[in-house]
RNA sequence: GGUGUCGUGGCCGAGUGGCUAGGCUCAGCUCUGCAAAAGCUGCUACAGCGGUUCGAAUCCGCUCGACACCUCCA
Protein backbone atom coordinates (compact mmCIF):
# COMPACT_ATOMS: atom_id res chain seq x y z
CA UNK A 1 0.00 0.00 0.00
CA UNK A 2 1.45 3.23 -0.68
CA UNK A 3 0.73 5.40 1.62
CA UNK A 4 3.57 7.64 1.29
CA UNK A 5 1.08 9.46 -1.21
CA UNK A 6 -0.82 10.83 1.83
CA UNK A 7 1.92 11.76 4.52
CA UNK A 8 4.03 14.50 4.26
CA UNK A 9 7.57 13.87 6.69
CA UNK A 10 9.56 15.93 7.61
CA UNK A 11 13.16 15.21 8.87
CA UNK A 12 15.50 17.47 10.91
CA UNK A 13 18.52 17.91 8.63
CA UNK A 14 21.40 18.29 10.34
CA UNK A 15 23.48 19.84 7.16
CA UNK A 16 20.67 22.59 7.04
CA UNK A 17 20.01 22.41 10.71
CA UNK A 18 16.44 22.56 10.00
CA UNK A 19 13.43 20.54 9.49
CA UNK A 20 12.97 19.72 5.97
CA UNK A 21 10.25 18.07 4.09
CA UNK A 22 11.41 14.41 2.19
CA UNK A 23 11.80 14.12 -1.12
CA UNK A 24 13.26 10.97 -1.79
CA UNK A 25 15.64 10.96 -5.09
CA UNK A 26 13.21 8.32 -6.97
CA UNK A 27 9.45 8.39 -6.03
CA UNK A 28 8.68 5.59 -3.87
CA UNK A 29 12.04 4.32 -3.18
CA UNK A 30 14.12 4.92 0.19
CA UNK A 31 18.43 4.62 0.54
CA UNK A 32 19.55 4.98 3.76
CA UNK A 33 22.82 4.33 5.33
CA UNK A 34 23.41 4.24 9.43
CA UNK A 35 27.06 3.86 10.56
CA UNK A 36 26.98 0.17 12.60
CA UNK A 37 29.36 -1.14 15.34
CA UNK A 38 33.03 -1.47 15.49
CA UNK A 39 32.64 -4.91 16.64
CA UNK A 40 35.39 -4.94 19.19
CA UNK A 41 33.60 -5.19 22.27
CA UNK A 42 30.04 -5.81 23.59
CA UNK A 43 27.02 -3.89 22.35
CA UNK A 44 25.85 -1.37 25.66
CA UNK A 45 22.34 0.09 25.44
CA UNK A 46 23.64 3.55 24.05
CA UNK A 47 24.45 1.25 21.07
CA UNK A 48 21.34 0.07 21.15
CA UNK A 49 19.45 3.44 21.60
CA UNK A 50 20.78 4.16 18.43
CA UNK A 51 19.97 1.55 16.26
CA UNK A 52 16.76 1.44 17.55
CA UNK A 53 15.79 5.15 16.57
CA UNK A 54 16.85 4.06 13.01
CA UNK A 55 15.03 1.00 13.29
CA UNK A 56 11.86 2.86 13.80
CA UNK A 57 12.18 5.12 10.65
CA UNK A 58 13.16 2.17 8.82
CA UNK A 59 10.01 0.49 10.08
CA UNK A 60 7.89 3.51 9.41
CA UNK A 61 9.00 4.52 5.73
CA UNK A 62 8.37 0.99 4.91
CA UNK A 63 5.30 0.88 6.60
CA UNK A 64 4.34 3.61 4.50
CA UNK A 65 4.78 1.54 1.41
CA UNK A 66 7.95 3.06 0.66
CA UNK A 67 10.87 0.17 -0.75
CA UNK A 68 13.81 1.02 1.24
CA UNK A 69 16.54 0.12 0.69
CA UNK A 70 18.65 -0.01 4.81
CA UNK A 71 22.34 -0.42 4.87
CA UNK A 72 24.07 -0.85 8.25
CA UNK A 73 27.79 -1.97 8.17
CA UNK A 74 29.90 -3.67 10.58
CA UNK A 75 32.92 -2.01 11.63
CA UNK A 76 35.80 -5.59 11.40
CA UNK A 77 39.01 -3.38 10.45
CA UNK A 78 40.49 0.04 10.32
CA UNK A 79 38.97 2.21 13.39
CA UNK A 80 41.74 3.22 14.75
CA UNK A 81 42.02 3.23 18.63
CA UNK A 82 43.53 7.15 18.14
CA UNK A 83 44.74 9.22 15.12
CA UNK A 84 48.51 9.36 16.10
CA UNK A 85 50.58 6.96 13.53
CA UNK A 86 51.40 4.58 16.70
CA UNK A 87 47.20 4.15 17.03
CA UNK A 88 46.31 0.64 17.03
CA UNK A 89 43.52 -1.06 15.19
CA UNK A 90 40.72 -1.49 17.74
CA UNK A 91 40.55 -5.04 16.57
CA UNK A 92 43.88 -5.58 16.41
CA UNK A 93 44.59 -4.26 19.75
CA UNK A 94 41.67 -6.44 21.25
CA UNK A 95 42.75 -9.52 19.81
CA UNK A 96 46.52 -8.74 20.84
CA UNK A 97 45.02 -8.43 24.72
CA UNK A 98 42.66 -11.69 24.14
CA UNK A 99 45.42 -13.57 22.16
CA UNK A 100 42.99 -14.71 19.59
CA UNK A 101 42.82 -14.26 16.01
CA UNK A 102 41.52 -10.79 15.02
CA UNK A 103 39.06 -12.14 13.05
CA UNK A 104 37.77 -14.07 16.50
CA UNK A 105 36.93 -10.86 17.92
CA UNK A 106 35.04 -9.74 14.90
CA UNK A 107 32.92 -12.66 14.99
CA UNK A 108 32.42 -12.81 18.84
CA UNK A 109 31.16 -9.44 18.26
CA UNK A 110 29.50 -9.54 15.82
CA UNK A 111 27.27 -12.28 16.83
CA UNK A 112 26.74 -10.54 20.16
CA UNK A 113 25.61 -7.30 18.22
CA UNK A 114 23.05 -9.66 16.10
CA UNK A 115 21.86 -11.64 19.76
CA UNK A 116 21.01 -8.39 21.37
CA UNK A 117 18.93 -6.85 18.05
CA UNK A 118 17.50 -9.90 17.68
CA UNK A 119 16.47 -9.71 21.55
CA UNK A 120 14.81 -6.51 20.90
CA UNK A 121 13.26 -7.20 18.21
CA UNK A 122 14.76 -5.42 15.28
CA UNK A 123 14.35 -5.76 11.61
CA UNK A 124 17.41 -6.80 9.89
CA UNK A 125 19.03 -4.27 7.47
CA UNK A 126 18.17 -4.96 3.61
CA UNK A 127 22.46 -5.21 3.50
CA UNK A 128 25.50 -5.71 6.16
CA UNK A 129 28.11 -4.87 4.57
CA UNK A 130 31.61 -5.45 5.88
CA UNK A 131 34.37 -3.32 5.91
CA UNK A 132 37.11 -6.24 5.24
CA UNK A 133 34.68 -7.63 2.67
CA UNK A 134 34.84 -4.07 0.60
CA UNK A 135 39.25 -3.45 0.44
CA UNK A 136 39.16 -3.50 -3.56
CA UNK A 137 36.16 -1.00 -3.50
CA UNK A 138 38.41 1.21 -0.88
CA UNK A 139 41.55 1.04 -2.86
CA UNK A 140 40.17 2.24 -6.05
CA UNK A 141 38.72 5.19 -4.05
CA UNK A 142 41.53 5.84 -2.71
CA UNK A 143 43.36 5.92 -6.21
CA UNK A 144 40.79 8.29 -7.25
CA UNK A 145 41.56 10.73 -4.24
CA UNK A 146 45.06 10.64 -5.36
CA UNK A 147 43.99 10.99 -8.96
CA UNK A 148 42.17 14.02 -8.14
CA UNK A 149 44.64 15.54 -6.00
CA UNK A 150 43.29 15.49 -2.38
CA UNK A 151 45.81 12.78 -0.87
CA UNK A 152 49.10 12.51 -0.28
CA UNK A 153 51.36 9.09 -0.30
CA UNK A 154 54.24 9.03 2.53
CA UNK A 155 55.84 6.05 3.63
CA UNK A 156 53.60 3.99 2.42
CA UNK A 157 50.53 5.72 4.20
CA UNK A 158 47.96 7.89 2.06
CA UNK A 159 46.53 11.01 3.89
CA UNK A 160 43.66 13.01 3.05
CA UNK A 161 44.87 16.46 2.39
CA UNK A 162 41.90 18.41 4.54
CA UNK A 163 43.58 21.91 3.58
CA UNK A 164 43.78 21.36 -0.42
CA UNK A 165 40.31 20.41 0.36
CA UNK A 166 39.08 23.57 2.27
CA UNK A 167 40.59 25.45 -0.76
CA UNK A 168 37.81 24.33 -3.10
CA UNK A 169 35.17 23.01 -1.16
CA UNK A 170 33.88 23.00 2.69
CA UNK A 171 35.60 20.77 5.17
CA UNK A 172 33.09 21.32 8.09
CA UNK A 173 30.03 22.03 6.43
CA UNK A 174 28.45 19.50 8.33
CA UNK A 175 29.53 19.70 11.75
CA UNK A 176 29.85 23.84 11.07
CA UNK A 177 33.30 23.66 12.34
CA UNK A 178 35.93 25.86 10.49
CA UNK A 179 39.09 24.91 9.31
CA UNK A 180 40.92 27.72 11.19
CA UNK A 181 39.54 26.83 14.89
CA UNK A 182 40.25 23.32 14.10
CA UNK A 183 44.13 24.56 13.77
CA UNK A 184 43.81 26.64 16.71
CA UNK A 185 42.59 23.95 18.84
CA UNK A 186 44.14 20.32 17.14
CA UNK A 187 45.26 18.54 20.32
CA UNK A 188 49.77 17.59 20.07
CA UNK A 189 49.14 13.79 19.80
CA UNK A 190 52.50 11.71 20.87
CA UNK A 191 54.51 10.05 18.55
CA UNK A 192 55.75 11.53 15.36
CA UNK A 193 53.22 11.76 12.59
CA UNK A 194 54.06 11.52 8.80
CA UNK A 195 50.83 13.72 8.25
CA UNK A 196 51.39 17.22 7.04
CA UNK A 197 48.75 18.62 8.72
CA UNK A 198 47.16 17.13 12.26
CA UNK A 199 43.74 17.50 10.29
CA UNK A 200 44.87 15.42 7.78
CA UNK A 201 43.38 11.44 8.17
CA UNK A 202 44.00 8.65 6.90
CA UNK A 203 42.71 6.88 3.79
CA UNK A 204 45.16 3.71 3.91
CA UNK A 205 47.59 3.18 6.70
CA UNK A 206 50.73 0.82 6.00
CA UNK A 207 51.17 -1.95 8.53
CA UNK A 208 53.76 -2.18 11.28
CA UNK A 209 55.32 -5.82 10.78
CA UNK A 210 53.26 -7.49 13.61
CA UNK A 211 50.22 -6.40 12.07
CA UNK A 212 47.94 -9.30 11.13
CA UNK A 213 45.27 -7.53 9.76
CA UNK A 214 46.65 -6.45 6.24
CA UNK A 215 45.83 -6.22 2.76
CA UNK A 216 48.00 -5.46 -0.35
CA UNK A 217 47.61 -2.40 -1.83
CA UNK A 218 49.41 -0.38 -4.77
CA UNK A 219 50.91 1.82 -1.70
CA UNK A 220 51.72 -0.71 0.87
CA UNK A 221 50.29 -4.10 2.91
CA UNK A 222 47.88 -1.84 5.30
CA UNK A 223 44.78 -1.62 6.06
CA UNK A 224 41.82 1.07 5.10
CA UNK A 225 41.12 4.24 7.30
CA UNK A 226 38.08 3.88 9.27
CA UNK A 227 36.21 6.77 7.46
CA UNK A 228 36.81 5.60 4.04
CA UNK A 229 34.96 2.15 4.35
CA UNK A 230 31.18 3.88 5.18
CA UNK A 231 32.03 5.94 1.82
CA UNK A 232 33.20 2.94 -0.53
CA UNK A 233 29.98 1.02 0.83
CA UNK A 234 27.21 3.42 0.98
CA UNK A 235 28.60 4.55 -2.74
CA UNK A 236 28.24 0.36 -3.74
CA UNK A 237 25.03 -0.10 -2.47
CA UNK A 238 23.22 3.08 -3.06
CA UNK A 239 24.76 5.05 -4.99
CA UNK A 240 26.77 8.26 -6.01
CA UNK A 241 24.37 9.96 -4.03
CA UNK A 242 21.19 8.90 -1.54
CA UNK A 243 18.83 9.88 0.76
CA UNK A 244 19.13 9.31 4.07
CA UNK A 245 22.29 8.53 6.09
CA UNK A 246 22.12 8.19 10.22
CA UNK A 247 24.22 7.73 12.87
CA UNK A 248 25.05 8.38 16.31
CA UNK A 249 25.58 12.24 17.34
CA UNK A 250 29.00 11.87 18.34
CA UNK A 251 29.85 10.41 14.68
CA UNK A 252 29.15 13.59 13.23
CA UNK A 253 32.57 15.07 13.81
CA UNK A 254 35.11 13.62 12.36
CA UNK A 255 33.26 10.72 10.94
CA UNK A 256 30.36 11.94 8.80
CA UNK A 257 32.29 15.23 8.07
CA UNK A 258 34.89 12.89 6.29
CA UNK A 259 32.47 10.37 4.59
CA UNK A 260 31.09 13.89 2.68
CA UNK A 261 35.19 14.88 2.23
CA UNK A 262 35.89 11.82 0.50
CA UNK A 263 32.90 11.82 -2.05
CA UNK A 264 33.22 15.18 -2.77
CA UNK A 265 36.54 14.54 -3.81
CA UNK A 266 36.68 11.11 -4.98
CA UNK A 267 33.23 11.69 -7.50
CA UNK A 268 32.20 15.48 -6.56
CA UNK A 269 28.51 15.29 -5.16
CA UNK A 270 27.86 15.67 -1.41
CA UNK A 271 26.55 11.81 -1.29
CA UNK A 272 23.39 12.66 1.51
CA UNK A 273 20.46 14.81 1.05
CA UNK A 274 19.30 14.11 5.12
CA UNK A 275 21.73 13.76 7.28
CA UNK A 276 20.32 12.41 10.87
CA UNK A 277 21.79 12.28 14.10
CA UNK A 278 20.58 10.43 17.03
CA UNK A 279 21.66 11.57 20.48
CA UNK A 280 23.39 10.10 23.40
CA UNK A 281 21.67 7.81 26.35
CA UNK A 282 22.91 8.52 29.80
CA UNK A 283 23.04 6.32 32.90
CA UNK A 284 21.97 8.16 36.10
CA UNK A 285 22.73 11.80 34.88
CA UNK A 286 26.07 10.74 33.17
CA UNK A 287 27.29 9.69 30.04
CA UNK A 288 28.16 5.58 29.48
CA UNK A 289 31.30 5.64 29.72
CA UNK A 290 33.39 1.87 30.07
CA UNK A 291 35.59 3.42 31.86
CA UNK A 292 34.20 5.09 34.45
CA UNK A 293 31.73 1.75 34.98
CA UNK A 294 28.99 3.89 34.12
CA UNK A 295 27.49 1.59 31.57
CA UNK A 296 25.31 -0.95 31.43
CA UNK A 297 25.14 -3.75 29.41
CA UNK A 298 21.91 -5.24 27.15
CA UNK A 299 21.81 -8.81 29.48
CA UNK A 300 22.36 -6.84 32.30
CA UNK A 301 19.56 -4.63 32.47
CA UNK A 302 16.96 -7.32 30.46
CA UNK A 303 18.40 -10.13 33.33
CA UNK A 304 18.73 -7.21 36.25
CA UNK A 305 21.94 -8.76 36.82
CA UNK A 306 23.52 -5.05 38.00
CA UNK A 307 23.96 -2.37 40.45
CA UNK A 308 21.59 0.60 38.70
CA UNK A 309 18.37 -0.79 38.68
CA UNK A 310 16.03 -2.60 41.53
CA UNK A 311 15.02 -4.94 39.15
CA UNK A 312 15.11 -6.50 35.51
CA UNK A 313 13.25 -5.04 32.65
CA UNK A 314 11.86 -6.92 29.17
CA UNK A 315 13.51 -5.84 26.03
CA UNK A 316 9.55 -4.27 25.14
CA UNK A 317 9.95 -2.13 28.56
CA UNK A 318 13.10 -1.47 27.47
CA UNK A 319 12.21 -0.38 23.39
CA UNK A 320 8.97 1.41 25.52
CA UNK A 321 11.13 3.54 27.59
CA UNK A 322 13.49 4.88 24.44
CA UNK A 323 10.54 5.60 22.19
CA UNK A 324 9.33 8.22 24.31
CA UNK A 325 11.53 9.99 24.17
CA UNK A 326 12.51 11.89 20.86
CA UNK A 327 15.30 10.35 19.13
CA UNK A 328 17.74 14.05 19.26
CA UNK A 329 17.32 14.52 22.99
CA UNK A 330 19.12 13.40 25.17
CA UNK A 331 17.63 10.32 27.55
CA UNK A 332 18.43 9.68 30.60
CA UNK A 333 18.00 5.95 31.71
CA UNK A 334 17.07 5.82 35.27
CA UNK A 335 15.09 3.59 37.66
CA UNK A 336 12.42 5.32 37.91
CA UNK A 337 12.08 6.31 34.06
CA UNK A 338 11.84 2.56 33.66
CA UNK A 339 9.65 1.90 36.24
CA UNK A 340 6.81 4.55 34.69
CA UNK A 341 7.74 2.79 31.21
CA UNK A 342 7.08 -0.74 32.78
CA UNK A 343 3.28 0.72 34.18
CA UNK A 344 2.91 2.55 31.06
CA UNK A 345 3.76 0.06 28.63
CA UNK A 346 1.51 -2.53 30.78
CA UNK A 347 -1.57 -0.10 30.47
CA UNK A 348 -1.54 0.19 26.74
CA UNK A 349 -1.00 -3.77 26.56
CA UNK A 350 -3.91 -4.19 28.80
CA UNK A 351 -6.11 -2.07 26.51
CA UNK A 352 -4.96 -3.69 23.29
CA UNK A 353 -6.32 -7.22 24.65
CA UNK A 354 -9.71 -5.18 25.57
CA UNK A 355 -9.71 -3.82 22.28
CA UNK A 356 -9.91 -7.24 20.75
CA UNK A 357 -13.33 -8.19 22.36
CA UNK A 358 -15.15 -4.89 22.18
CA UNK A 359 -18.50 -4.85 20.66
CA UNK A 360 -19.37 -2.47 18.07
CA UNK A 361 -22.31 0.04 18.09
CA UNK A 362 -24.39 1.14 15.00
CA UNK A 363 -23.13 4.60 15.44
CA UNK A 364 -19.67 5.93 16.43
CA UNK A 365 -19.18 9.39 18.95
CA UNK A 366 -15.53 9.55 18.29
CA UNK A 367 -13.32 11.21 14.77
CA UNK A 368 -11.65 7.90 14.41
CA UNK A 369 -9.96 9.01 11.55
CA UNK A 370 -8.91 12.07 12.37
CA UNK A 371 -7.08 10.25 15.83
CA UNK A 372 -5.86 8.17 12.92
CA UNK A 373 -4.32 11.12 10.99
CA UNK A 374 -3.00 12.52 14.18
CA UNK A 375 -0.69 9.17 15.25
CA UNK A 376 0.65 9.70 11.44
CA UNK A 377 1.10 13.03 11.48
CA UNK A 378 3.51 12.50 14.63
CA UNK A 379 6.01 10.36 12.91
CA UNK A 380 5.64 12.56 10.34
CA UNK A 381 7.29 15.43 12.44
CA UNK A 382 10.53 14.26 12.28
CA UNK A 383 9.91 10.44 13.73
CA UNK A 384 8.21 11.92 16.59
CA UNK A 385 8.08 8.76 18.48
CA UNK A 386 6.58 10.78 22.19
CA UNK A 387 3.84 12.33 20.12
CA UNK A 388 2.92 8.68 18.76
CA UNK A 389 2.64 7.49 22.23
CA UNK A 390 0.33 10.26 23.85
CA UNK A 391 -2.20 9.69 20.82
CA UNK A 392 -1.93 5.64 21.42
CA UNK A 393 -2.53 6.72 25.37
CA UNK A 394 -5.79 8.76 23.53
CA UNK A 395 -6.54 5.44 22.05
CA UNK A 396 -6.21 3.56 25.43
CA UNK A 397 -8.85 6.19 26.75
CA UNK A 398 -11.27 5.38 23.92
CA UNK A 399 -10.96 1.72 24.81
CA UNK A 400 -11.63 1.64 27.90
CA UNK A 401 -14.45 4.15 27.32
CA UNK A 402 -16.09 2.25 24.73
CA UNK A 403 -15.80 -0.68 27.07
CA UNK A 404 -17.66 1.23 29.57
CA UNK A 405 -20.09 2.07 27.00
CA UNK A 406 -19.69 5.94 27.39
CA UNK A 407 -18.48 6.38 23.55
CA UNK A 408 -19.35 4.40 20.59
CA UNK A 409 -17.72 3.25 17.18
CA UNK A 410 -19.63 1.36 14.45
CA UNK A 411 -17.68 -1.61 13.34
CA UNK A 412 -16.32 -0.22 10.26
CA UNK A 413 -14.47 1.91 12.88
CA UNK A 414 -13.95 -0.03 15.17
CA UNK A 415 -11.88 -2.01 12.71
CA UNK A 416 -9.67 1.08 11.78
CA UNK A 417 -9.08 1.57 15.59
CA UNK A 418 -7.68 -2.18 16.11
CA UNK A 419 -5.43 -2.16 12.57
CA UNK A 420 -4.14 1.16 13.28
CA UNK A 421 -3.59 0.62 17.03
CA UNK A 422 -1.65 -2.73 15.87
CA UNK A 423 0.21 -0.99 13.13
CA UNK A 424 1.72 1.24 15.23
CA UNK A 425 2.12 -0.58 18.34
CA UNK A 426 3.86 -3.59 16.65
CA UNK A 427 4.71 -3.07 13.57
CA UNK A 428 6.33 0.21 13.94
CA UNK A 429 7.60 0.91 17.53
CA UNK A 430 8.36 -2.78 17.37
CA UNK A 431 7.39 -3.58 20.71
CA UNK A 432 6.01 -7.10 21.50
CA UNK A 433 3.28 -8.55 23.91
CA UNK A 434 4.95 -10.36 26.59
CA UNK A 435 1.89 -11.90 27.51
CA UNK A 436 0.98 -13.00 23.59
CA UNK A 437 4.57 -14.31 23.11
CA UNK A 438 4.45 -16.46 26.53
CA UNK A 439 4.43 -20.22 25.76
CA UNK A 440 1.55 -22.10 27.17
CA UNK A 441 -0.79 -18.85 27.77
CA UNK A 442 -3.67 -20.89 26.37
CA UNK A 443 -3.44 -23.52 28.88
CA UNK A 444 -2.65 -20.71 32.07
CA UNK A 445 -5.93 -18.45 30.86
CA UNK A 446 -7.83 -21.68 31.01
CA UNK A 447 -6.67 -22.64 34.18
CA UNK A 448 -7.30 -18.75 35.61
CA UNK A 449 -11.00 -18.56 34.48
CA UNK A 450 -11.78 -21.40 36.28
CA UNK A 451 -10.83 -20.23 39.06
CA UNK A 452 -12.63 -16.84 38.10
CA UNK A 453 -15.74 -18.87 38.07
CA UNK A 454 -15.27 -20.72 41.51
CA UNK A 455 -14.31 -17.28 42.81
CA UNK A 456 -17.95 -15.68 41.03
CA UNK A 457 -19.30 -18.75 42.67
CA UNK A 458 -18.07 -17.75 46.37
CA UNK A 459 -18.52 -14.09 45.61
CA UNK A 460 -22.25 -15.07 44.44
CA UNK A 461 -22.63 -17.13 48.20
CA UNK A 462 -20.95 -14.09 49.73
CA UNK A 463 -18.01 -16.23 50.87
CA UNK A 464 -15.93 -13.71 50.64
CA UNK A 465 -13.30 -15.33 52.53
CA UNK A 466 -12.64 -17.55 49.71
CA UNK A 467 -13.18 -15.56 47.04
CA UNK A 468 -10.22 -12.74 48.78
CA UNK A 469 -8.21 -15.65 48.79
CA UNK A 470 -8.23 -16.60 45.15
CA UNK A 471 -8.17 -13.29 44.16
CA UNK A 472 -4.78 -12.59 46.51
CA UNK A 473 -3.26 -16.23 45.81
CA UNK A 474 -2.98 -15.15 42.48
CA UNK A 475 -1.76 -11.76 42.96
CA UNK A 476 0.97 -13.32 44.60
CA UNK A 477 1.77 -15.25 41.80
CA UNK A 478 1.90 -12.45 39.73
CA UNK A 479 -2.16 -12.53 37.99
CA UNK A 480 -3.98 -9.71 38.36
CA UNK A 481 -7.96 -10.33 38.41
CA UNK A 482 -9.71 -7.09 36.96
CA UNK A 483 -13.73 -7.43 38.01
CA UNK A 484 -15.81 -5.25 35.10
CA UNK A 485 -18.79 -4.72 34.25
CA UNK A 486 -18.59 -7.50 32.03
CA UNK A 487 -17.49 -10.01 34.21
CA UNK A 488 -13.67 -10.77 35.39
CA UNK A 489 -10.35 -10.64 33.17
CA UNK A 490 -6.85 -11.29 34.25
CA UNK A 491 -3.35 -9.94 33.13
CA UNK A 492 0.04 -11.12 33.88
CA UNK A 493 2.45 -8.58 35.79
C1' G B 1 39.57 28.24 24.56
C1' G B 2 36.38 27.00 19.99
C1' U B 3 31.71 24.85 18.03
C1' G B 4 26.96 23.11 19.00
C1' U B 5 22.66 21.55 21.88
C1' C B 6 19.75 22.53 25.93
C1' G B 7 17.50 24.42 30.74
C1' U B 8 9.51 22.72 30.93
C1' G B 9 5.01 21.18 36.73
C1' G B 10 6.69 16.03 42.41
C1' C B 11 9.54 12.79 38.47
C1' C B 12 10.21 11.47 33.14
C1' G B 13 9.48 13.71 28.80
C1' A B 14 6.72 16.43 23.95
C1' G B 15 5.71 21.03 21.93
C1' U B 16 6.49 25.94 20.23
C1' G B 17 4.43 33.28 18.89
C1' G B 18 -2.34 33.13 21.13
C1' C B 19 -6.19 26.97 21.32
C1' U B 20 -1.11 25.24 26.97
C1' A B 21 1.04 16.46 24.66
C1' G B 22 1.45 11.98 27.10
C1' G B 23 3.33 8.59 30.91
C1' C B 24 4.41 7.90 36.16
C1' U B 25 3.30 9.82 41.11
C1' C B 26 -0.31 12.25 44.46
C1' A B 27 -5.52 13.71 46.17
C1' G B 28 -10.90 13.35 45.62
C1' C B 29 -15.19 11.09 43.39
C1' U B 30 -17.92 7.03 40.50
C1' C B 31 -18.09 1.79 40.13
C1' U B 32 -17.31 -2.49 43.65
C1' G B 33 -19.19 -6.90 49.17
C1' C B 34 -14.11 -4.87 49.80
C1' A B 35 -9.98 -4.09 46.80
C1' A B 36 -7.70 -3.80 42.14
C1' A B 37 -8.69 -2.28 37.27
C1' A B 38 -11.33 1.34 34.59
C1' G B 39 -13.75 6.18 34.22
C1' C B 40 -14.17 11.30 35.83
C1' U B 41 -11.99 15.54 38.39
C1' G B 42 -7.98 18.28 40.61
C1' C B 43 -2.43 19.61 41.05
C1' U B 44 -1.43 24.66 35.26
C1' A B 45 4.96 24.40 34.48
C1' C B 46 8.28 26.40 30.92
C1' A B 47 16.26 28.92 34.67
C1' G B 48 16.83 34.48 35.76
C1' C B 49 16.76 39.52 33.86
C1' G B 50 15.79 42.82 29.93
C1' G B 51 13.74 43.66 24.86
C1' U B 52 10.41 42.90 20.29
C1' U B 53 4.92 42.08 19.99
C1' C B 54 -1.95 43.43 20.81
C1' G B 55 0.05 38.76 22.91
C1' A B 56 6.22 34.79 24.43
C1' A B 57 7.54 29.27 27.73
C1' U B 58 8.03 29.80 22.17
C1' C B 59 11.64 35.37 18.68
C1' C B 60 16.18 38.69 20.13
C1' G B 61 20.04 40.11 23.86
C1' C B 62 22.53 39.33 28.40
C1' U B 63 23.42 36.43 32.96
C1' C B 64 23.56 31.81 35.44
C1' G B 65 23.61 26.52 34.85
C1' A B 66 23.91 21.60 32.27
C1' C B 67 25.59 18.53 28.43
C1' A B 68 28.04 17.08 23.91
C1' C B 69 31.86 17.48 20.25
C1' C B 70 36.78 19.52 19.14
C1' U B 71 41.31 12.39 20.34
C1' C B 72 38.39 6.69 19.65
C1' C B 73 33.16 6.44 20.77
C1' A B 74 26.22 4.97 18.77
Amino acid sequence: MQRFNDQIIKIYNTLSGKKEIFKPINKGYIGMYVCGPTVYSNVHLGNVRTFMSFDIVFRYLKHLGFKVRYVRNITDAGHLENDADSGEDKITKKARLEQIEPMEVVQRYTVDFHNVLNTFNFLPPSIEPTATGHIIEQIELISKIIENGFAYVINGSVYFNVHKYNETKDYGILSKRKLEDLIHNTRELDGQSDKKNPQDFALWKKAEPQHIMRWPSPWSDGFPGWHLECTAMSTKYLGEKFDIHGGGMDLKFPHHECEIAQNEAAIGVNPVNYWMHANMLELNGQRMSKSTGNTVNPDELLSGNNTFFSKAFSPSIIRFFIAQAQYRSVLDLTDAGLLASEKGFNRLMDAIKTMENLKASTKSSIDILSWQQSCYNAMNDDFNSPILIAQLFEAVKYINQIKEETETLSSEDLEILKNTVNNFVFDILGLENNAKTNTGTDKLSGAVDVLIRLRQDARANKDFTMSDKIRDELSDVGIQLKDGKEGTTFSLS
